[in-house]
DNA sequence: TTAGAGTCCGACCGATCGGTCGCTATAGTG
DNA sequence: CACTATAGCGACCGATCGGTCGGACTCTAA
């Protein structure tokens, strides 16, 4: 029936299945993707999805980093360029702002990182330990940015990293939420109006 | 083998059944749960169970509504007395950080609401809307004391309280991620001091 | 040209899912 | 005391879950 695949072809179907499963878990939780629902989206049999994961957990994974490439692409990327401390951190930020919207397509069930984060947090293994340890990467960065805006005088003097870093994480959780739950469109003028407050 | 019971018995059962399922599902989430898990754990029958509410959506809804009598006495209640604006406010956010500790057997896997708003955001239906609900009410309350805050000159004139009330939350999304997550025991410390400097 | 690796399918597995049904035994009601 | 309402059970339902297995096929490297 459907003709068999050359490894090309083969990188092409994982990306597929990787890209559904984003988009699924975005809207049903990485734990709500199912094997069987997503073969028959994509139109492939159940045993080659998995072939391409071996486990639903290996295929969770593999979903959670992908919307971490696309998380990064769409937020750290762009500011990359920027010089190190408040500039960089404001280009961070305001990018950061504007990613729901702009990935919409791929995450049309909002962040998958803050999801992902509030489904695991309470349970154990791999999936966890991974969201731990993409969240752990990404204050890292904003850390960095903050203690060279300290460093410059861009910043207060006592200013605490992990402090400020806490409250960022806030106003992105609060407008994950404000958007995804109640569609405020005011969201993002609100967070930048926190962020502002923040960053001063 | 099972004695029957009576109506006060079944009440009590009733309530067991809530209060593992508001616990199961503060770790699983809402749609984690299942008939037949929570029947073994509580050593009664599928059908048993599901008899006192027909259905795993109401269920469902009925755990989130246990979970809202919960939020309100610990945080909403002690704080109730307090004289309406700034007094009442700042009660209300010292019980909501603390909220989290108190209530540690009632959700060992964080607060219901927050999962629950996260987990349903991306889908339709009752439940979904339930949970919408119960973050509008609870936004009311906390607007209708800024309100009063800023009308007695505790607060900026300029004050908008949907501005307050998303960084407020904001604040609490991060204060229960870091604990969660990352079992960050500085984090009720940084959400007060968040606090500190958004209410001033 | 041929052997091996890799892709994918279809059939199948035991377990579990939410839910239904008929029934028994009791509690409460008149 | 008789009647009804109901709490709870056990058996069962079709659907779906994650996963396995053997084979058909194709591509690639030797």
């Amino acid at each position: 029936m459907s003709p068999r695949k050359s490894a090309a072809e083969a990188r092409h179907t994982r990306e597929r299945i990787i890209e559904r499963s984003v988009a699924v878990a975005s809207v049903e939780g990485l734990e709500g993707l199912t094997i069987g629902r997503l073969a028959a989206d994509l139109g492939i049999s159940k045993s080659g999805l998995l072939g391409h994961f071996g486990t639903k957990e290996a295929l969770q994974i593999a979903a959670l980093r992908r919307a971490s490439e696309i998380f990064t692409r769409a937020v750290w990327v762009p500011a990359a360029g920027a010089a190190p401390g408040l500039a960089r951190l404001t280009a961070i930020c305001e990018a950061w702002v504007t990613y729901l919207d702009r990935e919409r397509e791929a995450f049309p069930g909002g962040c998958l990182f803050t999801a992902s984060a509030v489904e695991f947090d309470g349970r154990e293994g791999p999936v966890r330990e991974a969201v731990a340890r993409l969240y752990t990467v990404w204050r890292r960065r904003l850390t960095r940015d903050i203690r060279a805006a300290v460093e410059h005088g861009e910043l207060p003097a006592g200013t605490d990293p992990e402090q400020l870093v806490f409250e960022l994480n806030g106003i992105y959780f609060s407008l994950n939420h404000a958007v995804q739950l109640f569609g405020d469109a005011s969201a993002p003028d609100r967070a930048r109006r926190a962020l502002r407050r923040v960053l001063s």
